[in-house]
DNA sequence: AAAATACGAATGAACGTTCGTTTGTCCAAA
DNA sequence: TTTGGACAAACGAACGTTCATTCGTATTTT
């Protein structure tokens, strides 16, 4: 039945990991979050890192998937990568919590997951980085380094989970179109 | 006197601060890297705190006074604009290290320097977004949310310090033409 | 229907470890 | 002779985690 609980600490702790850091997030502090003691979390969770590793896992598992859609579908290529900015844009925006632990608390998972999680996000960026130089050998997208325009447009979107708290006056399709109108078309004029 | 001390346990503790984040970095940690032990390191600092409060607001100054400079130059916004990517891909890569502390770590501070770099970064952000938005009054920037142009542009070159090391094949300059070519004019062809 | 059993969930107390920091001592340089 | 720096030892506090126990609620046995 309360499989529900599990997931309740899971949220928990991964708006405790985006706000303070992974590190400087206590096992006490997760504990009155969920508004429990220390010792009852491991009635749920065999300890702190399966937490971060679950987040961590589950993210890439999501974007993984999204990603093989992606290159399913019959669209140019410059579509494509519209609909990957638009994935992580609409990922950094849904789901706030889990995209810390994915980007930056990673890190701090301990051998074998550390190298399993690398292995994984090294891939989603070479199936990623993929599309970008086809986008290029058929004239969609201006030639440069996959690799930097790669990362330009992981990043570029990193700012949404620090700043974007779903009460906005911003709809999440303007942010939407601005962002990608940046990154496709440019600031200039 | 040995005021270069204290200059190499903040070096120091910036790179360890990156590669591990600022809590998971132990005084020990930081001795060990110094070839010190724990105990000599407030020889020379009054504390933890006080390293990464220093690293950030060196860095603060250090870019403040950098805007301060572009915004007295007698270019055009879109100028601005560009010299303002360029500072900030400068920094990442000629100072890989202090550039996490201002970005990420900031939050460890404790007030009062907790709301005292809030407001120094909010300054700095408010001035990037005036010359933003002076760049489109006079047409030479693409109409849009300032906001969100500001911080696409700031994130998107979060990715230099976890990825760029100086000892790579790309020179600075092709790395700088190349992300402020897709800021300026986009990936599409 | 009543009694016995099993079990999930929560807790306080305590574990060993590591944390940041302080103290007192020693030595070398000035 | 003073001073600055390095160190070992020790500090209380906080850390993640374990453990024995308790409580309430199902399930099974009588």
């Amino acid at each position: 039945m309360n499989r529900s609980k599990k997931k309740v600490i899971q949220i928990a702790a991964a708006k405790l990991f985006r706000d303070r850091g992974y590190a400087a997030t206590s096992m006490r502090d997760l504990a009155e979050a969920v508004h429990l003691k220390a010792s009852s979390l491991y009635n749920h969770i065999s300890g702190k890192e399966e937490i971060l590793k679950d987040i961590c896992f589950e993210t890439s598992q999501r974007f993984l998937e999204a990603l093989e859609e992606v290159e399913k579908k019959d669209i140019s290529y410059s579509e494509k990568i519209r609909h990957l900015i638009q994935l992580h844009i609409q990922t950094a925006m849904t789901d706030v919590t889990s995209i810390t632990a994915f980007n930056d608390e990673w890190r701090h998972l301990s051998e074998p997951h550390l190298s399993t999680f690398k292995t994984i996000r090294k891939e989603y960026e070479n199936r990623f980085r993929d599309i970008i130089q086809q986008g290029m050998d058929n004239h969609q997208i201006r030639n440069g380094d996959p690799t930097i325009i790669l990362y330009t447009i992981l990043s570029s979107v990193r700012w949404l989970y620090d700043w974007y708290r779903p009460d906005r006056v911003l709809t999440s399709s303007e942010l939407e179109d601005s962002i990608i109108n940046i990154l496709m078309s440019g600031i200039a004029k």
